[in-house]
DNA sequence: ATTTATTTTTTTGCCCGCTGAAAAAAAGCT
DNA sequence: AGCTTTTTTTCAGCGGGCAAAAAAATAAAT
């Protein structure tokens, strides 16, 4: 058997219905039939036995008629909706110093949330598996939950993290290079488990809850130490070939300009992660070097020149790689996401400025741009949201094989 | 009818397996059934019925068995190919002094090409038009063939062209903006017409006869007076959202750069096309400027350090870009085509090296390289490439009518 | 209250492509 | 000639999707 690409293989054509009318479902949170015929493009027929299918897995349920204000004639539509309680689904993101566990219903409703502190921030693969299968159940007992109510685990690591096969390439958590980690994870867990790359879990994020609901071709740039990157094209994350790609971060943004954390120089990382622009801002003050964004932020509004010289600079570099991102990809929407420190409306709009400045003209309208302040929470969000994903699938599946016993 | 994004829209089940098969046996060049079925993942019956179809409408044919050596028992594979003389395609391609049209059968083979002189460099949509069906009469006339017997023509224009659509936001040929070219050049033409960027006309011709050959995820840069790029992925020509993206001629490799002649900084093409090596080169010459590549080429290898030095900066920028390219796309293959002067070996390795040494290191093979010289007729060559697509698309379709009558 | 109109949902019967199995075809080998 | 091997074709059956019809549920009209 050849490996497939996408994640939907070995779905046959009756379960691919099942899960585009699921996903339809979910993606518009209460639907009709009709609709979904509709969106799908397909008979009303079709999409009865679909649902029917769902709804007798407990994967759907009908709505409680709710009354129209618009005095509609004809039989009333029932509104299908995900059954939140059907499923829960965990979502973990290894942070540095921490590692973050939410559990959230089938519907992707939070139903609460745990953190973990990490003694290391790097340590070795099976350390890091058992401290996560710690957190996760210190999560479920504080949360009054069994583990086995969990019907799936999705993982996020930073790092090259092939989703597709669950190899890890690298990962700045943990001290080997190149662990099949999938099955070291598994072998932990009593149920499914996920693993995927933490850029890309923000995509997700975006797709299930954010500026991405219905879109079927956006990026998601992340900034904070680093600079990363989930490409969604066709309604899915875009891998590449070795499943690492979508390295925004050391996109070279200066011919040998500065250097990198990863050795090499003129990556954008080396001019707008947070660990550049403190290293910028603090030239010149030796033993009273900045220690956080927060610290650059504040002096560059009280006034200091170097401080606010490189946040413009960054904000300027930012806008310009951005332009080359839509000159590349051409995409629906981008989302940029940035951590922790509100910046000032003035950097935003110096950036969008640059991006605007910089992109090929066409007498067609630029990519919607969402800017938003990422918090920590996002990841474990977005990982859940791969969760939801993952795990419908092997639930649509599994009716399949029961439905030929 | 919503506007699909495929161009295989509106082919049914049957139809799909059909086109399927009939790329595979091109892709292949012969095949027995057998193995179609193995490599289309179906069965042998499948098969059978796909390729009677395909017989029957002429577009394939079986080949004469070939005696094959390893003396083998049972019954012979019968090979199947492509029917050349099913159908003649042309491709045309508009250059700056020039129309390239080249006449090939249906498997791509050569029937003859001609080239006509163009007075302007740009002009009125409709007068490159007349231009066009001109340079396609003279074309047939020359090779003794009716345009009767064309049964398709690929229309290859520089600029921002939706191939999807056919719609033309900018292209330097053309003196208006914003024009829906399809309609107008169809209008001309007694067959049917297809439109496509000149960069995406390369990918194709690398796809049909050149190193992408089997590949179903690679980047094709052309570098000419500027610089292009044609993304293909899951085998299909990626085309973004407005349907001009892709544009790494525009991807900026420097803050605050070299000024490019789309009057935006930074660009790469402002550091490798051909119009920036020149300027470039020929600073502090005033008078007596470089008028090509070759002549820059020429006075490196006597010795000229200024040449010499902006050659070498230019691979070395071209190759930190395409590091950047590997970085975001992660493609499986990379095809390098660079038009005329064959570089110095010296120069092709500068390149190789910065981008290896600017890639993200993953402990995993990089991506394919080809570099090669990109010869006139590559952009004609691929045209016909893309029209032979879009036709046995059109005639599998017209199939399905015939059989509905 | 009953009927009519309207809209959604379900049921039913049919069509059609794909498939597996078996048959047929076309060789080579003995 | 008979057996083996491999490819190709035939054929019956399965199963998904769809159009049409039926059913259901309601608003408006009478």
């Amino acid at each position: 058997m050849m490996k497939e690409r996408t994640l939907h293989h070995d779905l046959d054509a009756r379960e691919m219905t099942r899960l585009r009318a699921f996903q339809c479902i979910r993606e518009a949170g209460q639907i009709s039939r009709t609709d979904i015929a509709k969106a799908l493009n397909s008979s009303p027929a079709t999409v009865t036995s679909a649902c029917g299918a769902l709804l007798e897995a407990g994967l759907i349920r009908d709505v409680e008629a709710e009354r129209t204000d618009a005095t509609q004639r004809g039989r009333p539509r029932v509104m299908l909706e995900v059954n939140g309680e059907a499923l829960a689904v965990a979502g973990i993101k290894v942070a540095r110093h921490a590692i973050h566990v939410t559990v959230v219903d089938f519907k992707g409703v939070e139903i609460g949330s745990h953190l973990s502190p990490l003694a290391a921030s790097c340590m070795p693969a099976e350390a890091l598996v058992m401290a996560v299968r710690q957190a996760l159940d210190d999560a479920c007992e504080k949360l009054g939950l069994s583990l086995d109510a969990v019907a799936g685990v999705a993982l996020g690591l930073p790092g090259f993290i092939n989703g597709e096969t669950g190899f890890m390439h690298w990962s700045s958590s943990v001290r080997e290079r190149n662990v099949d980690f999938m099955p070291l994870f598994a072998r932990h867990l009593p149920c499914p488990a996920f693993l995927e790359n933490d850029a890309n879990l923000v995509a997700k994020a975006e797709q299930f809850f954010g500026a991405g609901r219905g879109l079927r071709n956006f990026l998601v740039v992340t900034i904070e130490h680093g600079v990363g990157m989930g490409i969604v094209q066709d309604g899915q994350l875009y891998r590449g070939e070795r499943g690492c790609g979508a390295e925004f971060g050391h996109m070279k943004v200066q011919f040998e300009g500065a250097v990198c954390q990863c050795g090499q120089r003129g990556c954008l990382e080396a001019y707008v992660g947070d660990y550049a622009l403190i290293r910028d801002a603090s030239v010149g003050r030796q033993g009273d070097a900045y220690k956080s964004l927060t610290d650059i932020l504040d002096a560059a509004r009280a006034g200091d020149r170097l401080s606010g010289e490189v946040l413009e600079r960054a904000s300027k570099v930012l806008g310009v790689a951005l332009a080359s991102l839509v000159n590349l990809f051409d995409p629906e929407h981008i989302v940029i996401a940035r951590l922790r420190p509100r910046f000032d409306e003035a950097h935003t709009q110096a950036m969008l400025d640059a991006l605007k400045r910089n992109t090929v003209q066409v007498d067609a309208p630029l990519p919607g741009i969402t800017v938003r302040n990422l918090d920590q929470k996002m990841w474990a969000r977005g990982a859940a949201a791969h969760g939801i994903e993952r795990v419908s699938i092997l639930k649509i599946r599994a009716r399949g094989d029961q439905d030929a016993a």
